[in-house]
RNA sequence: GGGCGCUUAGCUCAGUUGGCUAGAGCAUCUCGUUUACACCGAGAGGGUCGGGGGUUCGAAUCCCUCAGCGCCCACCA
């Protein structure tokens, strides 16, 4: 025992980890309705943010919760090996030591990144131990484990056999610089200024030209046809025609399509089937070749020996000047249009055709919304299910495939006498095999990261296998950041109904971003990122967790506060110093009895402690984690330490004060893990683990004793506030008239509003003090009184209004009865108790004339 | 072009079916060395809830409108 005089987070904190960890207090039990959550797989390429410090703690206060009170609760902790993510690390690593990935084949650097990842997983591991998160270490899923491969690959043949895989050639959106394809939502779309230049196209035969307009006239090496409007009166007559394509000497017929806006432009567009999603439909539909002239490193092939080699900037400023030169430039017209950008580079995206395995999305996205529509699963904050919705309602096939050597490779082979016959194989570690005679080239692509951790609930649970966690299927809670919403949440639907008939999860809870302290977006560049593992070692892991959950509602990305980082802590020093107390006045080898609310403050307590178990159970209950913490921050600061440790001062109610602060640390626990359980180690009345207690139970109190005691702290509210409004720092008596309550509680009167003494009196003099029901009086002199009129006719005035406002309602008729009658009697009340502190508040003005 | 969100105290933000005198943390001011805690205690000041209109007995909360800020989605060159 003998705590030391302030909390001291990091002399603890690792030991009581450890402590829960090897006692196994965070598998599950095996008993109770099942409660699960999963960890959404952490990259395993670096370090922890704060983003994840508020997804630890807020999934670990729901996990916590559930275990006390009593659920068979489980955190599935995970690792990912985020595959486009860690490899874009991975060759910046490579960079450093002057190599590519063109300097090794993709077995050594896959082995290389494992490695690698290896290494950064434990750190991973340490700093959510760090954190507290209260997670099933040995229920632990990698993202490259065996089973999530396996099932990966089974999801993928069943895709395939139904025909929902297919194999195609597309345009898709391509990184120039880390060489590989994206999904549609990879890619960034910003509204750019950007110019428009208008082209004469010559014509062939006859004498004149048509003028396209485009915003890549670089392109225009591809280009395989100019479209017009079919209706287009000014085109109409050369539809058919051909027209020179400038500084080529290729001749391309001008055709006639739909798609072609008239009002836009000159109504006469280039195609270029190869580098431009519509145009490479206008392509399909008229039978035009694809001339492939920006290669997948971004420069310029198939070209005039001028252009070939450049990038596609230099390109256009070249083919600008080219077409300059021969005075083909007829007009540029400023223009704001959108352009992809990689996420990851920043650079422009470019649209190139590439053969990739697709995923058709629209059967799957009709189930998904058909249960959404139904409402099967409950978002935090609810409108994001309608954000999802729509999102499933225009969604495209998915591009699964990846040109990078760190991921789960696609089991796919390719006859090597017959490109169109591709084979379903998991032999992925072979380069070639042989098939019924036939030889067969290994697919070298991965899957996008997002097909694997896109099946995570049910991988993880063992669902498919009906493993040992199968029960926690679907899982109860899924909680991760709003922008993961299309990209995951909505994949692990789809998934999830397709593989199990069933949804992943019931509750999803999406938090915002968690933004720097004026509101910013963090990032390395700006140099304003907050690592939460200098904010445990300085603060205490209990007080990160306090500060972030603080204010922060679901849905809306908001700034973090080191204050009130500093306010958790604060709080844990408070819990800290509320055991210090305790432990002083229970001794060191206290066994405490059944306890029994004796005094009013005894049954005061135990009433507030009920009202804010409640609370947070409620607020708890529909994932209100700022609210439920500001319901116990006040419990344990206003009502136990303000109040009842005051009152604890004044009587020995031992048994009562254990219950009270076991009640506390109970409470607190989810919130405040580590200290709490502290703590609880080193009461002498416990040999268990506080995570493993239940939640608290409340014991028998009386409302009219309880009430009794709010009338106390009336009396001593009032006397503190005109004793400090009096000039001078005297300490004054209060008198009264026979009353019970000040009767028997005078010496806690006395010390909480520091007066001299409580006495009973026959006579009044001095201060009478404004309470409704109560004849007090502070012993001042008539000096100090003269000198307080002032502060008495202010009060008087703000009293006069408020009865004014309050008789202004009462005389509404439809406020009497229309409102609810427990509010229109509490009206009542207050009315009453205004105009008695009126009458004595006259009669003390009175008195001083 | 669609969709969503935000605007509340000096700062950062809560405020769930409309209902006590609109709250918190920090900051500010005044007192205070009462042995749990100065990572503290007591008290105070500070907001016409972005503007305007409407519904209602009652609006920060619901509806309309205007203004400012932000985000997401969308293959018009």
């Amino acid at each position: 025992m003998n705590l030391a005089k302030a909390y001291e987070p990091n002399q603890y904190e690792p030991n009581i980890y450890a402590l829960w960890e090897t006692s196994g207090a965070f598998k599950p039990k095996g008993v109770g309705e099942p409660f699960s959550t999963v960890m959404p797989p952490p990259n395993a390429n670096g370090n922890l943010h704060v983003g994840h410090a508020l997804d630890t703690a807020l999934k670990d206060i729901s996990v916590r919760y559930k275990r006390m009170k009593g659920f068979d609760a489980v955190y599935i902790p995970g690792a990912d090996h985020a595959g486009f993510e860690t490899w874009v690390v991975y060759e910046k690593e490579l960079q450093k030591q002057g190599k590519s990935r063109f300097d090794f084949t993709r077995e050594q650097l896959y082995s290389q990144v494992w490695d690698f990842v290896d290494q950064q997983r434990g750190n991973m591991e340490l700093q959510v131990r760090a954190l507290g998160a209260s997670a099933s270490w040995d229920d632990m899923v990698f993202t490259l484990d065996n089973k999530v491969v396996e099932t990966v690959y089974d999801t993928f043949k069943k895709f395939w056999d139904e025909g929902l895989i297919y194999r195609g050639e597309r345009i898709v959106n391509y990184s120039t610089k880390y060489q590989t394809s994206y999904a549609d939502i990879e890619v960034d779309h910003k509204v750019e200024k950007g110019t428009l230049w208008h082209i004469a196209y010559p014509l062939v035969d006859k004498i004149g030209e048509v003028v396209i307009a485009t915003t890549r006239p670089e392109t225009l090496f591809g280009d395989a046809a100019v479209a017009v409007h079919p209706e287009d009166e000014r085109y109409k007559h050369l539809i058919g025609n051909k027209v020179i394509l400038p500084l080529t000497n290729r001749e391309i017929t001008i055709i006639a399509d739909e798609y072609v806006d008239p009002a836009f432009g000159t109504g006469a567009v280039k195609i270029t089937p190869a580098h431009d999603p519509n145009d490479f439909e206008v392509g399909k539909r008229h039978d035009l070749p694809r001339l492939q002239v920006i290669d997948f490193d971004g420069t310029m092939i198939n070209v005039p020996q001028q252009f070939a080699g450049l990038d596609v900037e230099h390109a256009r400023k070249q083919t600008l000047a080219a077409l300059q030169a021969q005075e083909l430039i007829r007009k540029e017209e400023p223009i704001e249009h959108t352009v992809g950008y990689d996420y990851k580079s920043g650079l422009p995206i470019q649209p190139l055709i590439k053969e990739q395995w697709f995923l058709r999305m629209t059967p799957l996205a009709a189930k998904a919304i058909e249960v959404l529509e139904a409402g099967e699963i409950t978002f935090y904050p609810a409108g994001r299910k309608n954000i999802l919705i729509q999102y499933l309602k225009g969604i495209h096939d998915w591009n699964l495939s990846r040109q990078i050597p760190w991921g789960i490779p696609i089991p796919a082979f390719q006859n090597v006498a017959d490109d169109t016959d591709w084979i379903f194989n998991k032999n992925v570690d072979e380069k070639t095999i042989v098939v019924d005679g036939k030889t067969y080239r290994r697919e070298e692509d991965t899957f996008d990261t997002w097909f694997s951790s896109g099946q995570w609930p049910y991988i993880t649970t063992d669902y498919l296998d009906n493993g040992p966690l199968a029960r926690f299927f679907p899982t109860s809670l899924m909680e991760t950041g709003t922008d993961l919403l299309d990209r995951w949440i909505a994949r692990m639907i789809m998934l999830s109904l397709y593989q199990t008939g069933k949804v992943p999860f019931k509750d999803v809870y999406l938090h915002g971003m968690v933004l720097d302290e004026h509101s910013q977006k963090m990032s390395k560049s700006k140099g304003n990122v907050i690592n939460p593992m200098e904010m445990v070692s300085e603060y205490g892991s209990d007080a990160l967790r306090l500060g972030l959950i603080a204010s922060r509602s679901p849905g809306q990305n908001q700034a973090f506060s080191v204050d009130r980082v500093i306010a958790g802590r604060n709080f844990c020093n408070k819990l800290w110093n509320i055991t210090r107390f305790a432990e002083h006045k229970l001794g060191d080898n206290f066994q405490p009895s059944t306890p029994e609310a004796r005094s009013l403050a005894d049954h005061w307590i135990i009433a507030e402690l009920d009202n804010a178990k409640q609370t947070i159970e409620r607020a708890l209950d529909s994932y209100r984690y700022a609210e439920a913490g500001e319901a116990l921050y006040h419990a344990i600061w206003d009502s136990v330490a303000d109040w009842y440790i005051e009152a604890s001062k004044d009587q020995d109610n031992l048994d009562l004060l254990a219950w009270v602060l076991d009640t506390s640390l109970k409470l607190a626990h989810p919130f405040a893990p580590f200290v709490t359980e502290t703590i609880w180690q080193t009461l002498p009345w416990h040999n268990t683990l506080l995570i493993n207690e239940t939640w608290p139970e409340t014991i028998p109190y009386n409302d009219i004793s309880a009430a009794e005691f709010g009338q106390v702290q009336k009396i001593v509210s009032e006397a503190r506030f005109v004793a400090t409004s009096l000039p001078g720092n005297d300490r004054y008596g209060l008198l009264y008239f026979e009353d019970s309550l000040i009767e028997e509680n005078k010496e806690l009167i006395k010390r909480l509003a520091k007066l001299n003494e409580v006495t009973q009196t026959e006579q009044a003099k001095g201060l009478r003090l404004a309470l409704a029901n109560h004849d007090a009086w502070l012993d001042v002199s008539e000096k100090t009184l003269e000198e307080h009129k002032g502060n008495l006719e202010m009060r008087l005035a703000t009293t006069h209004q408020e009865i004014a406002a309050l008789e202004g309602r009462l005389n509404n008729k439809n406020y009497t009865s229309k409102a609810p009658a427990h509010l229109v009697e509490e009206s009542r009340k207050q009315l009453e108790e205004k105009q008695a502190l009126v009458e004595r508040l006259l009669s003390e003005l009175e008195i001083l004339k």
